[in-house]
DNA sequence: GCCAACGTTGGC
DNA sequence: GCCAACGTTGGC
């Protein structure tokens, strides 16, 4: 059982949007490091907690689970999506993406500023300088506080 | 809107 | 294979 933390600005897909649509593919990453996060790491089960980026103010606002294994991408093959990548094809796809779920909103969301002010945190892939992944691992340590501080 | 930090692309 | 130019991310 691995934990998660994966980004989502909310004017493109909010924990709202998560909330009524109950499950959705994550679809849409186009950084290989990303992806093989998803490909050779995540497995259905894995919790993830839901962070809204580039707002105000980021923070991490939910939980969610994958609840299916990576698979092809179809936003990649898709002419009219602006995720179209067109040497990702149905033979040689290059993009994949996990099915997640839903779990909940936080009471409490818990916003970066905080994160960065808690030494508990510090060691956070989320608060190293330049650190940009949209998909990233988290401890078991920093997860369970997580869930602690947001109720 | 600015810009630092990265990742990717493509000429050589 | 190097590296400059360009694009993207995302906090501020």
């Amino acid at each position: 059982m691995k934990y998660w933390l994966m980004k989502s600005e909310p004017d493109a897909y909010s924990i709202e949007d998560f909330k009524k649509e109950k499950a959705c593919l994550w679809d849409g990453i186009r950084n290989y490091q990303a992806r093989n996060f998803m490909i050779k790491e995540m497995s259905p089960g894995d919790s993830f907690l839901f962070y809204h980026s580039n707002c105000k103010p980021p923070a991490i606002v939910g939980l969610g689970e994958i609840s299916k294994q990576a698979a092809p991408d179809p936003t990649a093959q898709d002419p009219k999506s602006k995720y179209y990548d067109p040497k990702s094809t149905a033979e040689r796809p290059i993009w994949e993406c996990v099915q997640v779920k839903y779990k909940k909103t936080f009471k409490n969301p818990l916003s970066l500023t905080e994160i960065k002010e808690n030494l508990f945190f510090k060691d956070m892939l989320l608060v190293q300088r330049g650190q940009k992944l949209s998909i990233q691992p988290v401890s078991a340590k920093h997860f369970n506080k997580i869930l602690k501080l947001t109720e």
